[in-house]
DNA sequence: CGCGCGATTGAGTAATTTCAAATCTAGTGG
DNA sequence: CCACTAGATTTGAAATTACTCAATCGCGCG
């Protein structure tokens, strides 16, 4: 069967199957169960990483001890430190598995190498870096222009899945409200919305 | 001398002359003064700009009529409506001059051609995208981990030029406070700060 | 001098946070 | 099947924080 990282680059740009045996040479895959951590706040960052299975969360420690969560990642995103993965820096993020997750990792030599033989592949990470600036304008733009109720019914719209994945702390996490608020946010949504009491 | 484009692409990629000819045969460069607008919601994205010189606003208009500030643009900023942009469909931003600007334009069209010509080119987009999509993610951090109080003296720290170019009340809607929040933040600081009155 | 605009101030209101306690749920062992 | 525990979720009440709306201030310009 099709690799999935084939599929994956493909859904952008087509692959020889000499030009994917190239890429693929540099990716290895690696799975974690649910709780490990791919990256440690503090250590270096050797992988980016795309998602093959399961769910993953990159977080930022504040002063206080508390965990914001500055993204989800799922099937099909890539993810890591990019300021640590790029500088060789140590990493201000941290990113776990929420559940047990397999991932394909991709050092920044293999990165570099990979766009400096292959044109399409570096149209192919330029594709990707567009569509994730945008997201996180979209993500920005949301915050100043939404009240933590509307965050939390656009993901209610736009992710019913994350309701499903995350435990409602992390889903509070990621929207910046605390749990308690999105648990009130929740319950009026309950009434509301017409479930069966 | 030396044009500003080929300055600004040259502090990533190198490019000889016949190279730089090619490229900046796709630009064309446009003054506009204070208060223009270069994109206006809900009409056509034509061009991505590089800003020579001024100040613009990206700014997005709320149900409510409230402007929100996505980002500002100032010189070596390139600003459009990315996803408008990329897409062809009408803008949901709006981007205006603060100061007067003159600016590089380019379009969809000739970002296409200069990336398929010359992979150097490519290379120096993908480095682009990558520092935006960081520094964006930077500012969602910032909205989940910090008070606005904090927000505020983060960039009274990192941009303090931006205190001195752009009124009180955009700078706020940048931060997604109200003014009069922002006005009470400004003045606890000038008494704490230790200023003469 | 007076107008106009940006910035500031004051007072009351709305929303969220915090801290603490109560409740619920899934998994474990008897 | 029931009791029990750990973790997640919910609830309550007080305290913070920012917002809104309205009024005032300050300054440059005609």
């Amino acid at each position: 069967m099709e690799p999935m990282l084939r599929r994956h680059i493909e859904h952008v740009v087509p692959l020889s199957d000499e030009e994917y045996a190239f890429v693929e040479k540099h990716f290895i895959t690696r799975k974690a169960t649910k709780g490990a951590m791919l990256i440690t706040k503090g250590e270096p960052v050797r992988y980016v990483y795309l998602v093959i299975a399961g769910l993953l969360k990159l977080t930022y420690e504040d002063k206080k001890e508390r965990e914001h969560i500055v993204s989800f990642a799922m099937e099909d995103w890539w993810e890591t430190d990019y300021p640590a993965w790029f500088s060789g820096d140590p990493a201000s993020l941290s990113l776990k598995c929420i559940e047990d997750t397999q991932v394909y990792c991709l050092t920044l030599d293999g990165y570099q190498t990979i766009c400096q033989q292959l044109q399409k592949m570096e149209h192919f990470f330029l594709h990707k870096a567009n569509r994730g600036h945008m997201a996180s304008q979209d993500r920005i733009l949301s915050f100043l222009t939404d009240t933590p109720r509307e965050r939390y019914e656009l993901v209610l719209r736009k992710q019913p899945v994350l309701l499903q994945r995350v435990p409602k702390a992390l889903l509070a996490a990621y929207l910046g409200l605390s749990r308690e608020t999105l648990s009130r946010l929740y319950r009026s949504h309950r009434s509301a919305g017409g479930g069966k009491m």
